[in-house]
RNA sequence: GCGAAUGUGGUGAAGUGGUUAACACAUCUGGCUGUGAACCAGACACUCGUGGGUUCGAUUCCCAUCGUUCGCCCCA
C-alpha cells in the first residue's frame, strides 16, 4: 500500500481546530450581518489574467505565489490567491452594480491559495474571510467598515486590537509621490539592501516598509506622503480618524504603511494584536480603499473599501491567548443496552428522540454496560438511558443523570417530557 | 526563493553501531456477562519519516528526499 502524505502547506482540521474554525466563521458572519452585509460565493479558480490585472503585476502574490495551470481546454487558470478579484468580477459579470442598491455590501469566506513557505498559522491553502463595500460615497463608508472589522476581531476573542492606518491619496497623488520617492532614493539605492533594489524598480512605495536598520536611516529622511496630499484628501481621512476617536478605537497613524496589493488608494489599514508583554504579533487582518478595481475588470468607476482576515492565523493566535473556550459539543442522551432484541428497541428509541429534537447517540458494538457508559461520559452526555430486558418488558426506562448520578425509571410515553424538563436547565446556562 | 532546527507506537517521550527499542498516558481483554471509579493480571512499534550509502551488522554514522517548526522575503 502506498502511503499518502499531506501536501505541503495544507492541513487537516478536526476536533477543536475544526470546531474553532467553524465557530470563528459563525461569529464573523453574525457580526458583519449587523451592518447589513450578505454573503457572496464565487469560484475558487478564475482566469489568470483577472488576478494579474487586479492584484497587480508587481506584487509577489501574482509574481511567484500563484497556483497556475493550463486546463484541458487550453485556458490559463489560477487558483485564487485572494477573494477580492473574484468578487469584483462577479459584480461586473452579473451587473450587480446596476441592478442592486449601492453600496453593495458582501462578505465572503472560503479557501485561497498561495505557493509560499508554510509557517505556523500560515498555509498554502488557507481560508479568508472578508468584506467588500462597493460604491462608497462618503468617508463614513470607510469608517464604518474599519470599525466593523475592529469589532469583529473583538467578538472572536482578541482582548485588544490596535489599528494601523494611513492614507495614500488618489491615484494621481500616489503617482506624484512615487516619482518623488524614486528621485529621492535614486542616489542612495546602490548602497541599500537587495530587496530595496528590487522594490525600487517594481514598487518604490514598498521601500518604506524595509526593516534593514541602515536603510531605515535613509528612509527616515525620505519625503513624506502627507506633503503630497491635497486638502480634500486630508479632509476625507480626517472624517475617518474622527469617527475612530468617537469610538475610542486605538489607532496609530503609520505613514510607512502601504500594503502589498497595488490597487489601494486613500485609506489603508491593518489590525494588529499586541500580547501582554507588548510584543506585536503582527497583522491579523488588513484592508483598504480602492477606486478602480471594478473598472479594471470591466465595470464602471466605483469606489470601494474592504478588508480580509486569515482564519488559520486568527485561530492559531487565539489558541494561545483566549482564556474561554467556545462551547464544546455535547449529547443530550446516550442509549445503553445489551443483546439483539434490546438493540432494536434502542435503535427505535434513539430515532424517536432525535425526531423530537434531542441530540442522541448509541453504539452497535456489543460492548458491556461499563464500556458504553464510559463512551457516553467521554462524549459529554447529560443522560444515559438503559434499555435492558426489564425496561423493554415494562416500557419503563432507567434514566441516569451522568452528572449527579441520580437515576429514575420513566415510562416510554413520558420520556420526551422528562428530558425536556430536565435538560431545560442545562440548555439555558 | 534564502538561512537554521527537527522527525522514535494513538499521544508524550527515553535510548544504543550488534541478542526481546525503556517508561508514562491512552486503548483493548479478563478478574466483575445491568451502571462510568479504583485495583489486579494480560495485550499493544516484524520497527525508529522515506530512499540510498558506509559496515559483517544501523533506529543510531553519511548523503539525498519529504514533512514540520523558527527567522528572512512576502502576506491573511
Amino acid at each position: 500500500m502506498p502511503t499518502y502524505q499531506l501536501q505541503r502547506g495544507t492541513y487537516d482540521a478536526y476536533d477543536d481546530d475544526a470546531l474553532n474554525l467553524d465557530k470563528l466563521q459563525e461569529i464573523l458572519k453574525a457580526t458583519v450581518s449587523l451592518y447589513g452585509f450578505n454573503p457572496i460565493i464565487t469560484p475558487i479558480y478564475e482566469q489568470t489574467e483577472l488576478f494579474t490585472r487586479s492584484v497587480g503585476e508587481s506584487s509577489d502574490i501574482v509574481n511567484k505565489e500563484m497556483f497556475s495551470f493550463v486546463d484541458k481546454g487550453g485556458r490559463n487558470i489560477s487558483l485564487r490567491p485572494e477573494l477580492t478579484a473574484g468578487v469584483m468580477r462577479a459584480i461586473v459579470t452579473n451587473k450587480l452594480y446596476a441592478t442592486r442598491d449601492l453600496p453593495l455590501k458582501y462578505y465572503y469566506c472560503g479557501p485561497a491559495f498561495r505557493y509560499e513557505r508554510p509557517q505556523q498559522g500560515r498555509y498554502r491553502q488557507f481560508t479568508q474571510f472578508g468584506v467588500e463595500r462597493v460604491g462608497v460615497t462618503s468617508p463614513l463608508d470607510d469608517a464604518e467598515t474599519i470599525i466593523m472589522g475592529y469589532s469583529s476581531l473583538l467578538m472572536i476573542g482578541f482582548p485588544r486590537v490596535t489599528l494601523k492606518i494611513n492614507t495614500l491619496g488618489d491615484e494621481k497623488t500616489r503617482d506624484n509621490y512615487r516619482a518623488a520617492l524614486k528621485e529621492y532614493f535614486a542616489p542612495h539605492i546602490a548602497s541599500m539592501c537587495e530587496d530595496c533594489k528590487r522594490r525600487f524598480e517594481t514598487n518604490p512605495l514598498r521601500i518604506l516598509d524595509c526593516k534593514d536598520p541602515q536603510d531605515r536611516e535613509i528612509i527616515a529622511k525620505a519625503p513624506s506622503m502627507s506633503e503630497y496630499l491635497s486638502d480634500e484628501e486630508k479632509a476625507y481621512f480626517k472624517v475617518i480618524t474622527d469617527a475612530l476617536e468617537r469610538f475610542d478605537i486605538p489607532y496609530e497613524l503609520d505613514t510607512t504603511l502601504v500594503r502589498g496589493l497595488d490597487y489601494y488608494s486613500h485609506v489603508v489599514f491593518e489590525y494588529h494584536y499586541t500580547s501582554d508583554d507588548g510584543t506585536n504579533l503582527g497583522a491579523i487582518g488588513a484592508g483598504g480603499h480602492y477606486d478602480n478595481l471594478v473598472s479594471e475588470v470591466g465595470g464602471p468607476m466605483l469606489s470601494s473599501v474592504g478588508f480580509a482576515l486569515g482564519l488559520e492565523r486568527l485561530n492559531s493566535l487565539l489558541k494561545e491567548i483566549k482564556q474561554e473556550e467556545y462551547e464544546k459539543p455535547f449529547l443530550d442522551c446516550f442509549l445503553i443496552y445489551q443483546g439483539e432484541e434490546c438493540q432494536t428497541v434502542a435503535f427505535d428509541l434513539a430515532m424517536m428522540l432525535r425526531f423530537n429534537g434531542f441530540k442522541c447517540d448509541l453504539l452497535y458494538q456489543n460492548k458491556n454496560y461499563g464500556a458504553q457508559l464510559k463512551v457516553a461520559t467521554r462524549k459529554m452526555t447529560s443522560f444515559a438511558i438503559f434499555v435492558g430486558e426489564d425496561e423493554v418488558k415494562n416500557h419503563r426506562f432507567n434514566i441516569k443523570n451522568l452528572e449527579t448520578q441520580e437515576q429514575e425509571a420513566v415510562a416510554y410515553d413520558d420520556l420526551v417530557a422528562y428530558l425536556d424538563e430536565h435538560l431545560e436547565v442545562h440548555h439555558h446556562d
